[in-house]
DNA sequence: ACGAAATCTGGACAGTCGTCAAGACTTTCT
DNA sequence: AGAAAGTCTTGACGACTGTCCAGATTTCGT
């Protein structure tokens, strides 16, 4: 409920008193009036989510440092003054964009990790799934690395960016240890440079391929290959 | 002479005409024109070079998206309006402080390369150099990243950053191929993926290190020598 | 159907941006 | 010393930014 909290409410609104915690004591049988409070807060939320998708769209095409909040206004269907009605400032708007993405995005290869039945098949699936992703996402990942990089200039996204970082390393070593358990090996990397690897060259790839280089996409594949062949 | 080409130069300077190639044909003793027009043109760019690094300063401390000319301008003693007498305009700065910050850059593990003695010492003193590199050379290297992800977005850097990630590759090449020769290996990597995972293994060591973690340097240091190890 | 609450619009604001130009100052040449 | 070229300062401009607000519009409980 800190979410509608954080909203910029102009009259005293349901989501001021949902996130002030009012609701009733358990047990109690709801009100009519709890109902509806909990109806709004969830439609208020929902726009949240509508418009930090617009958001995410626009800071994916235009990059954080050309993204204005009227341009994101305009790919919504909405006009700029709403985004203050739901967001109290720019700030709160592009950390909830951020928290929004990392759902999207730190679960991408657990189905892999779940149903691959060989090594083999989990490097196979897994090294595919990667470059499917750079040839796909391409633009929401220029906006990953851009917010991650921001982070390094500017205090308000670190935590947020570093708790996204965690998730996806702790994905990637799900990857890694499931392979492991497979060849019986034991990997000597540790979480943290296992992900910076892969990471490093999804990163080569993502600037090969927006480069123009078409062939960026199988080398990614093939060098992730190549990595947990060397493990 | 393309750079002083660029300049808005008010009036009808000298650049202009030396940047048109009028010296005099070759084996003509060269007049007293001639010597003032090199020796005002050396002074034109080395006073391009000085703003050029008063902007790679304010640029490494706010990051790309904040960067105004009046904040560089602020960090040069000079005013606001004479960096529009050295450079046509923001784009043209920036991409020649790019093309000056390249020069610093691309060189750095040479001398390594040519007094190391043996595959070990090779890889105590890179993987050291490396971690020097994170702890004196962060806010500079965390503007490279930025600037590397712009051309993500933006057409006009990319070429320039291209180019220097090319000579960042070759550099890392260059101290893994002798690491080969010393340990009579034969490299499974890529140039490419060898530079990636290296690049990786630093901006991820980066992060940490400007979100606080003082052992991000000595574990990227260990880390490095692991990949060394395992090639 | 009516009134109140929620939602949305569009304009205005103060500030900052890149850019430009008029003129003052400095250096250099004759 | 005087003229010319080069260099730098200062202030202005239009455009754009995030933010705020008055009021129009819609939604919803009664």
């Amino acid at each position: 409920m800190t979410d509608a909290d954080q909203a910029a409410a102009v009259t005293v609104s349901v989501h001021g008193s949902a996130a002030a915690g009012l609701a009733p004591a358990s047990g109690v049988a709801e009100t009519n009036r709890d109902r509806v409070s909990r109806r709004q807060v969830d439609k208020f939320s929902e726009r949240r989510a509508q418009l930090a998708g617009a958001a995410l769209q626009t800071l994916a095409e235009l990059g954080y440092a050309r993204t204005s909040l009227r341009e994101i206004a305009q790919n919504s269907q909405f006009s700029h003054g709403v985004l203050h009605y739901y967001f109290s400032d720019k700030e709160d708007l592009i950390t909830h964009c951020v928290r929004q993405y990392e759902a999207a995005c730190v679960t991408r290869y657990d189905e892999i990790v779940a149903t691959a039945g060989s090594a083999e098949e989990l490097k196979g699936e897994f090294s595919a799934a990667m470059a499917q992703t750079l040839r796909t996402d391409a633009p929401m990942h220029r906006l990953w690395y851009d917010l991650r990089n921001q982070s390094l200039f500017e205090e308000s996204f670190r935590t947020d960016v570093l708790e996204i970082n965690q998730r996806r390393e702790e994905m990637i070593w799900r990857v890694i240890s499931r392979y492991a358990e497979f060849t019986g090996i034991t990997v000597a990397l540790s979480p943290s440079a296992a992900y910076a690897i892969l990471d490093g060259l999804f990163q080569q790839a993502l600037l090969h391929l927006l480069a123009g280089h078409d062939e960026a996409a199988e080398d990614l594949r093939s060098n992730v290959v190549g990595v947990l062949d060397s493990l």
